[in-house]
DNA sequence: TCAAAAGTGTTACTCTTACACCCATGT
DNA sequence: ACATGGGTGTAAGAGTAACACTTTTGA
């Protein structure tokens, strides 16, 4: 046959990782991510979800995590995989990319390195691939996810008030949360563990809390690997 | 380096696929699916779920629907990607299996090729590679999706009476549903159309019903590609 | 007329939402 | 003292679950 002079070994396997983390604007907060711009052929000058190939003795999950580290120089706080994309079109050569998706907390983020920026997630320009596509479900997968797991957490540092949580929901989410009742919702589910100290500032103090780890809170599905 | 006389090239790229129909044993239904008995090296002899190479001008879909109608000789009803796996450990050689999960409905099934046999899914003897696994993973899923979409019209024929239908939840579920309650969540969800006809039985004609493939439903998310 | 599935009605209970109101602090 | 965010109380509404009850058929 003609096609068999093209086989299963020409397909490559990239991995890329949408990595997200909250940027303060002013008095709120957004959702945004680190965008490299591409310096070869396919869609040069564009910029593209970090990644690279994947290496033939490293798992799937730690190609992102590596990506991840070059383009950030830190650890996620969270990273789960969110689609294998592999449609005969998507590029000049044939190639399988697996996502993953990431949070990192802005705190220990340092500068980004040459030819990266970052980019609020909600105004995306014209990117390589069909990487605005995956933005889109990765948001999606974040704003959904949130409303069933402690997702938020991984924005947040260790211990935080409750309208800290009440911010990255409200970032993540696009919209305005009441507080009394945030706040018993997060109470009653019995996830966060409140400590002796409060934030001092402007007004009435606020307790800190810290997540309770014990509490696995079903995070949904018997999550593969 | 050292690393480098293996590099990305030798990564192979394979689908594999969950497919899910419906059994009748006695007066219930259980969930079933088919295996291919494995006739090589790694894992010889133990039963597997089937799949195939991708080919190098085939969408990652197309590969799934192939091996899909290699094994039960039909379409499937339904079609989504279920996880890429990709540690390591998992094969003898390198190698990336994306896995779909299907649905089929029983009606149109033939009978199985050779080296291929239906098993009850919460049953299922050691399989190869790590397919026990995915397996419980696509169940959840399955489970999960049964909850907010339209997913279990994928085990019925055009036209279905209530009982009907909540025999697919209940088999898929797990646990009997109060038949009450179950007509007022269906018809108020506004996904199914009356239509004049009634099966007739051994007691009170049930009306048969259509779905109404207007309402979308929100089949949750942007599903990529 | 009787068994059994089809289909309707009703009530209790939980969860969500909206919002009034009090509390404690820095200025 | 007062503005402001922290925190409590409460009541209306939606959605869920349990179950009594009526309807319609074949045997």
């Amino acid at each position: 046959m003609k096609t068999q002079t093209r086989r299963t070994d020409d397909v490559r396997v990239a991995v890329s990782t949408v990595i997200f983390t909250l940027r303060r604007i002013g008095d709120t907060s957004q959702v945004a991510l680190p965008l490299v711009r591409r310096t070869r052929d396919p869609f040069e000058g564009l910029w593209a979800l970090p990644g690279g190939w994947l290496g033939i003795d490293e798992n799937l999950e730690a190609a992102a995590s590596r990506t991840l580290a070059e383009t950030t120089g830190i650890e996620p706080s969270y990273l789960e995989q969110l689609y294998a994309f592999g449609d005969v079109g998507r590029s000049t050569s044939r190639v399988v990319s697996i996502v993953y998706w990431a949070l990192v907390r802005q705190d220990d983020a340092p500068a980004a390195p040459e030819n990266t920026a970052w980019f609020d997630a909600t105004a995306l320009p014209l990117l390589a691939f069909d990487h605005n596509q995956i933005v889109d479900y990765a948001l999606w997968r974040l704003r959904n996810k949130v409303g069933y797991s402690r997702i938020a957490h991984g924005f947040l540092p260790d211990e935080f008030t409750l309208a800290d949580l009440r911010e990255v929901y409200e970032a993540i989410l696009g919209r305005r949360l009441d507080p009394p009742n945030f706040r018993r919702q997060v109470e009653s589910s019995g996830t966060l563990i409140p400590t002796p100290s409060f934030r001092t500032g402007n007004h009435r103090p606020a307790r800190l809390y810290r997540y309770n780890h014990d509490v696995e809170l079903a995070d949904r599905g018997p999550l593969p690997a």
